[in-house]
DNA sequence: TCCAATTCGTTTGAGGCCAAACAAAATAGG
DNA sequence: CCTATTTTGTTTGGCCTCAAACGAATTGGA
């Protein structure tokens, strides 16, 4: 499969590149890691539970969000997934087109749009969610019950942080400038 | 900013849908946050330290990679980043573009193309690592380094367990059936 | 009772993303 | 030699991805 350099390696590359810059290694190794993981661990599950069922990760994951807590306003949804608000119309899109997802509008606010499975979509997710999970106690099959608990933890902590002190930190480094825009993404109309 | 529901009222939302289905929590939660904690990352990297060079995430470890090991055969790169040889071909084409990198043809073996950073992506690379290690430092500042290399090993358990035994469980999972095609992806020419 | 400000979901534009199909090159085995 | 087979990087097709622009709807003041 995939070979990597050993973290050993790495690390000697880094530091002859760097020399006299100093840099914080362990919070370089943990950061690379969690973002190693979250590729292989994705991968891994497309490519066995979610190939059958024709779902990407993502659209696995808003049918989820869905699922468990019922009809939603679309806002939540996306906040729960973890995806943009644009990223979740055309995801619920593809999903709707496939009959497992419903669009309902607000009954009192004409701004919102509600989110429901299809009893099809149901039928779905209760045949897969047991699969996905088995294949959750695959990917971690190395790690004790009380590692998971840690590891959950300490995750937890960094997703904390930035979310709590993420944007605070974000002004800070531009320290009064302009923030520059995306290279890609809409532009203004014109002045 | 984005607002989650708690643990607890999740474990509680799932229970309830899934009632009877034996389902193994620990490691439901361990996955889950590692792909919240790589999301809450990647988001935060790339409004900060890489909105400022006009860098994706991607192209930045794709600079990375090449910038720490010198001149490199994409497949070692692609290997390296995480990310496959198709992606790796757009990211070099933008970065090449862009004046970073050097693509050259390996001097023996035709088939093989070379990476390398031009001066410009020396000199970018220099800026912009030691500001995206502070980051690191910032996302991990409530872990101790004791905590970081705790993470960092238990991720690694986990990315060793898919990449060693991911396939064969893949396979058996199919059980003899063919695979699924994708859902998206090129389709055969004509029979 | 307006009318400004806010809050939604959608659209837009540019890029990232993968697997499978493909073409070019190198290697292996007669 | 010369033909398979293997190994590379590239192309293709369909989706995902984001932020900013945008329009529609609601809310808050005066």
């Amino acid at each position: 499969m995939t070979e990597h350099r050993s973290i050993r390696e790495t690390e000697k590359a880094v530091q002859a590149k760097l020399g006299d810059t100093p840099i914080r290694h362990v919070q370089m190794v943990a950061v690379a890691n969690i973002y190693r993981a979250a590729a292989a661990v994705r991968q891994h599950f497309e490519n066995s539970v979610l190939r059958g069922a024709e779902l990407s990760w993502t659209s696995f994951v808003v049918l989820w969000v869905v699922w468990i807590w019922g009809e939603t306003e679309t806002r939540h949804v996306a906040a729960e997934a973890g995806i943009s608000k644009g990223t979740l119309t055309g995801v619920c899109r593809t999903l709707q087109s496939r009959g497992l997802l419903e669009r309902n509008s607000h009954p009192s606010d004409g701004r919102l749009v509600l989110l429901r499975l299809t009893d099809q979509g149901e039928r779905l997710m209760a045949e897969v969610f047991p699969a996905f999970n088995a294949e959750e106690v695959f990917v971690s099959e190395r790690l004790t019950d009380e590692e998971c608990k840690t590891l959950a933890d300490l995750l937890r902590k960094i997703v904390v942080q930035t979310e709590e002190n993420g944007e605070e930190r974000r002004l800070a480094l531009l320290d009064g400038a302009d923030p520059r825009p995306r290279r890609s993404g809409r532009r203004p109309s014109r002045s």
